[in-house]
DNA sequence: TTGTAGGCGTTATCAC
DNA sequence: GTGATAACGCCTACAA
């Protein structure tokens, strides 16, 4: 904690005003109780002296701290860094700033840092753990804290959300395989708790139904985390399983990766042998060899509009909850080919 | 802000007891003051009411906000995210929390971040954007405010520093070159404002004066940023200025991966034509096309390191500011291969 | 062992 | 338009 701290007092002294006058100039909203010549004269003494409002006393006294929340499930994970940026920019903007955390997929470590988020007065959150059944989101509705999730949802509560069109994301990388003639598509999926993992199994089950290819339940995998190491595991569960796909839909990039090494360790190439598709084009994804065939999803517009939406969500406390949902796009990148055989 | 916050009063007045018996019987230090009868009872009253301490309050009072400031350059260089979560990890099991921020290599937002920071009362602030000549680590110094910098130093201060040994992972990438029989060695370094973007050129110009390979000035070219534009960019200025060298040395992971696509651009490939040398080994590396040969830098360690350091200046201000240097290893992958010529 | 009182820095609400 | 006062929630001498 800083020393020799200059406070309103000591401004106020300097300028021969009371404290409240110092307050009134400096904050903007009330600038124009004070007259001109006052107010320039005590600007200018709280800029030589220094003078910094404390937040943690303003706040204290206002009820709000301008910090937000924002806790990451996987900083390590790129598609992460890109929608943080986008969140912080905006915020900023607004005077706020970002409380980062990771919850390191930890659902203990999720509390604990909410918890120090709330003891901060954190006047908002924004989550990106979101699990389809989320008790921080009930806590966070009942201790009526502004809250919105982003990339993720949840299923049982009415919350403001700014998510992917995963359905969509789905039909779009399935397409593109069947233009590419394969018929035997295996799914790699993410965990079952939370909205990405299921919602994309979900739709890849959704295109079998519809008959879109031969659908086999002994295709389809669900890994625990979303994770390289996950999907590696996965996928070898998968070429256990059924070695006659020629084609997995991943339910992530990293999963994709982590189909990659399974694949290499079987003494399969992609895509010769087998076609990979990832989610979420993080940075990076096309420089991966082979460069990784994926959805594109918009990270900065992601965190941006996460961002503007808890911040009307402070500003109007009753507002509707309402969900964004930001379309996908496919790119074709190097991992996948019409099926050799 | 949460409403019907649940505050000491509330514990004390159903817990029949003075708020000031109910503070200390929350505060570790201080339990011992109470008898162990009133103590249980009013732990559990406070739990029942899901009372929490507000750190606004107590920080205001106390002067200590068990808030820690982290500022990074670029959260979407890859090397950063196990960094911080090294500092995270630290931090929290202490009971602090990090407050991270993304300066977009941009000075003026450092300043802004590190206003806000300081509005909020961090009990200090680990910097791992620093400069070689760093107004924030001079306004630290001043303001007596416990700082410690990370991955990069800076030149006229004594600060607390966990760096890493720049000057061994240049030499340790030289002699594995020079071991593959390259003699024509470019150098592609970073800003010249940076600990790291000097250090590693000057560590890689030492080479020359000892005479380990043939040195030309017009085979370094020192890049504005650490990222794949500025690499590229950087990559094409030494291939038009001369275009016999068999090997370069890049001072970070983002300038190597620039390299790749300035090469692919001039039609030369990696590393049949031009062996490429990376530093960091930041997550991914080791997928690229091709993985990328480079300094592996102890990441997690790097943040808890400053973490500990930081916590120690925090609890005794008076601390001697010392420098922890980790050394860094080569990890040999497909990026350096013998000159074909 | 527990209660009392004052203050951390700010601002909302009065009064002048 | 400006000053005075109290209060936000907590902690800590000091008193009892």
């Amino acid at each position: 904690m800083a020393k020799t701290k200059v406070n309103i007092k000591d401004v106020a002294a300097a300028a021969n005003v009371h404290p409240s006058t110092v307050s009134r100039v400096l904050n903007p909203a009330t600038r124009s109780m004070v007259s001109a010549d006052v107010a320039t004269r005590v600007q200018q003494i709280a800029a030589e002296l220094g003078y910094a409002r404390s937040s943690l006393a303003s706040g204290l006294r206002t009820g709000r701290s301008y910090t937000i929340g924002v806790i990451i499930p996987d900083l390590s994970n790129p598609v992460f860094p890109p929608v943080v940026r986008g969140i912080e920019r905006t915020l900023s903007a607004e005077g706020y700033i970002a409380l980062l955390a990771d919850s390191d997929n930890n659902p203990k470590s999720e509390q604990a840092i909410f918890d120090a988020l709330k003891a901060r007065h954190i006047d908002g959150l924004i989550l990106a753990t979101a699990h389809t059944d989320d008790s921080l989101v009930s806590e966070c509705i009942e201790d009526h804290m502004p809250l919105v999730l982003v990339n993720r949802t949840t299923d049982d509560q009415d919350v403001t959300e700014v998510i992917n069109n995963d359905e969509l994301g789905i039909q779009l990388a399935m397409s593109h395989l069947q233009d590419l003639s394969h018929t035997r598509i295996a799914f790699l999926g993410g965990p079952e708790n939370t909205s990405t993992g299921m919602g994309r199994r979900q739709a890849f089950e959704q295109q079998g139904k519809l008959g879109k290819f031969e659908y086999r339940p002994e295709r389809v995998f669900s890994c625990a985390a979303f994770t390289e190491d996950a999907g590696r595991t996965g996928m070898q569960a998968l070429l256990a399983a059924d070695h006659s796909f020629t084609a997995v839909v991943a339910a992530n990039d990293l999963l994709a990766l982590g189909c990659y090494d399974a694949l290499a360790e079987h003494g399969l190439s992609c895509p010769h042998d087998v076609s990979v598709t990832g989610f979420n084009d993080m940075p990076f994804s096309d420089r991966m060899s082979p460069p990784l065939t994926t959805l594109h999803i918009q990270h900065d517009e992601l965190g941006v509009q996460a961002a503007l939406m808890l911040l009307a969500e402070i500003r109007d406390p009753g507002m509707v909850p309402n969900t964004i949902t930001l379309d996908p796009h496919l790119v074709v990148r190097g991992s996948t080919a019409a099926p050799s055989d």
